[in-house]
DNA sequence: TGATTAAAAGCGACCGGTCGTGCTATTAAT
DNA sequence: ATTAATAGCACGACCGGTCGCTTTTAATCA
């Protein structure tokens, strides 16, 4: 029992691979039978459908992006550590690549942009969640001084997201090196401007 | 001839559209042959392999950016004007979704991190002439004194795409009707932190 | 301890379907 | 009659998924 239990987690950890390659719809069972060393068929033990794997992986991601991004940032101290925090991992996950990393919501998504199901539902309620867990950390910091009052939460997530996505694009798509600098400087840039301003009276 | 021309613009068309849904590489020959009111076959008269209707496709994607985005951008006044008439024709392009437009480089790309070959390669070489292409404009601004002149035209390229990706991915994908506003108002941040300072000495 | 047995897991073969891609016959215009 | 274009069709490869059989595993009982 616990044996298998162990196989279903490889199943998994070799989807992650390959759906952060190839995308969670043009994932083959084949290849990924072969890859975790069984055949298609001992796969349907597994899983009842190409589905149900997917949903499985979807959850997986969440799980790590729980312990890789979201619990080392809430060890931080609150408000920007905790903020940078988060930011690092991130832009650490996605540089990683692979192995443990690599294969972020964001790369899975475009196949599902007009495709309606179970899958593409999940994708959306993970990425929500993972967006209104930044956007809390980002209004704790705002309530406790550390990040100006009249900030917008969601304007900071949507600029933060924005960040990332140039940086995973131009990283691993255009293959930029300089993509990397730009990101961190993009985020500091955000958060100065996030900072309660130390000049008391400066209007416009 | 003419009408043999025709055709072949025709397909194209419908390969745009079909691309903008399901991607390059998901494109089926098929559904684009009865899409084009023409047999499969039909289709391999006008284009020797999938591989080269792709290519065509990239082509088309690259005049219709130069239509629609670049060449109205560079009517407008130089400077501030200009980059900002890039950013509403880009953000228009976006939001039309289809018909006309709704395909853009970015949500073809992914399908190609880890693949080789002459249509990445042609995506690559797109994507980095439209960077460029902005980038230029940006240069000019400084140039004439409209930018500050210790601006990144890089660093604000990169912001740039990072505005418009998130505004793709929270429109398309997440169904955000408020990322509209976010795309905007972060534009609207960049640009205020590329303009000349009006006040003469802030040194931070 | 060693034999029995039932269940769990894996395997190869195979199904219907779709894909990209060539070949061939037919059509239609010159 | 010639020729260019098209439709029809067959092909091999691959897809997700099913089925029946064999092997391994682990608990049971003598």
């Amino acid at each position: 029992m616990g044996k298998g239990e162990r196989t279903r987690k490889d199943i998994i950890d070799k989807a992650f691979l390959l759906a952060g390659d190839i995308g969670l719809e043009g994932l083959s069972l084949g290849a990924l039978a072969s890859e975790a060393g069984l055949s298609k068929s001992g796969l349907f033990a597994h899983f009842k459908s190409k589905e149900a794997l997917q949903l499985a992986v979807i959850d997986d991601i969440g799980e790590r992006v729980s312990e890789i991004i979201i619990r080392p940032a809430l060890a931080e101290p609150r408000g920007e550590p905790r903020v940078r925090a988060f930011f690092e991992r991130y832009i650490e996950w996605i540089a990683n690549g692979r192995p443990g990393g690599g294969c972020i919501y964001m790369a899975l998504c475009h196949e599902y942009d007009d495709r309606p199901g179970a899958v593409r539902d999940k994708l959306v309620a993970g990425q929500l969640e993972f967006s209104a867990t930044l956007e809390r950390l980002v209004r704790a910091a705002m309530d406790e001084g550390h990040f100006r009052a009249d900030l917008d939460p969601r304007a900071f997530v949507f600029e933060f997201l924005g960040i990332e996505m140039a940086y995973q694009h131009r990283s691993k798509f255009l293959r930029l090196p300089e993509a990397h600098d730009y990101a961190r400087a993009a985020f500091n840039g955000l958060i100065a401007r996030s900072r309660v301003p130390t000049s008391p009276s400066s209007t416009e």
